[in-house]
DNA sequence: GATGGAAATTACGTATGCGTTAAAATATGG
DNA sequence: CCATATTTTAACGCATACGTAATTTCCATC
């Protein structure tokens, strides 16, 4: 084996060198979602590509994915807008994944579910206990991110798990600006175990309605918390 | 006023001179869900470009945006895919667009609809019972792509838009491929004069369901026929 | 003929350059 | 002092150039 062929071979193992319109993507959106970009704000092409340590060309092509995910806005000359978070907005976004994490959950209850991904289930739901214990509110957020993205992922929908996780993704930096403002989401862990349970014994139709009246209480609450906060006028 | 002002209005009233990647995607989008450029092949950046008379920067950007809606894939080196139309994509597909425009057709009756709205949709489907009349199939489905279009819009959430209507661009596909195998569509005409009576009478959970249903027996005949005549292995 | 490796090809990823034109700044007239 | 016309500025859209790395071609060897 030459030198070649093992680097080769360590870059296959070790992800083999993303392109920087991939670095690009991925930087910029978790600054997005992590609100280290402030909502509302713009960046001249040039001044991320400074940033980034790269040219103009990648910072393009990532805005453009960007922008396709809802996270960004180009306008032209006037720079890349981070889109700001209005109450609106997530209305609309909410909505949508109600309606699909709820499909999710029912296709996972009737197709059902083998043993190791419920229990993967139950694990998240116990780190998200004993992260309220201690009161440890990122530490909850991470596992409920993780219940969730396993849901959608069971459900073994492509288009879905990407959808979800655009959505998922727009909504993150709301919850993040809420996180410490809201009352401690213990209903949130009831209702997913119970989730799990209608899983567990394959009830379809119960699984789908859990799951969305969780959704919709989780929506009327960020709804509340952004609306009298305000953060939307960004 | 001089040329250049009198130029600049008349592109104003005229939709203002696209870009090029604006070009690109319109043009691209269009062949590929009219199967111009078939299912599964691949073209080089450079051969679309000369096809399309412009550089290869516009139609990378325009590729990109076509990846984030699914119909393309890029491949490094082994040229732009266009996304072959497999069965079990259409599973996909459809149960995402069942979910969603059930949630349209739901808040349609839930908020209400002013009569003009409720008029254009029956028009539509006026216009789908005139088309099978003559069994013009392409007309039928014109109409009936602006009927869940309509529909759509009505439910006035942005996403939800721009989602059913990426998806319904995929689906369009082997819509167009089964067109003039499938029986004539007369019960999809007789559903969707039930839903909009169920919006005229505000009853969203009957519109909901009549939708659902609607979608779900369009899934089971497109799948039905994709399976059976084989389109997916392109 | 099959196999493996070196050389040639070439498509892409990215940097760069430039003309266009929108936005900002400035000047002009009311 | 405000509104409009003019100049200036500079960000972007796109073309182009080029190095890199993947793919293919071509040989040598078995």
């Amino acid at each position: 084996m030459n030198q070649t062929a093992a680097l080769k071979a360590a870059k296959t193992e070790a992800a083999k060198a993303p392109s920087n319109t991939q670095r690009a993507v991925t930087e910029l959106r978790d600054m997005i979602i992590t609100n280290k970009l402030p909502p509302g704000s713009s960046h001249l092409e040039s001044e991320l590509a400074q940033m980034l340590g790269m040219s103009r060309t990648p910072v393009r092509e990532a805005a453009i994915i960007l922008e396709g995910q809802g996270l960004v806005e180009l306008r032209p000359r006037r720079g890349i807008r981070i889109v700001p978070i209005a109450a609106a907005d997530m209305e609309e976004i909410y909505a949508i994944l109600t309606e699909l994490e709820s499909l999710a959950a029912h296709d996972v209850a009737y197709r059902g579910c083998p043993p190791e991904d419920l229990a993967e289930l139950r694990g998240h739901i116990i780190e998200m206990d004993d992260a309220l214990d201690v009161d440890d509110r990122q530490r909850w957020a991470a596992a409920d991110d993780r219940f969730h993205r396993k849901l959608v992922d069971l459900a073994g929908n492509r288009r879905l798990q990407t959808i979800v996780a655009t959505y998922f993704d727009q909504a993150h930096r709301a919850r993040m600006l809420t996180l410490y403002i809201r009352p401690a989401p213990r209903d949130s862990n009831r209702d997913h175990r119970a989730l799990v349970d209608a899983i567990e014994r394959g009830d379809a139709e119960a699984a789908r309605r859990i799951h969305r009246e969780h959704r919709i209480n989780a929506k009327r609450l960020i709804i509340e918390l952004i609306a009298n906060y305000g953060f939307s006028a960004v």
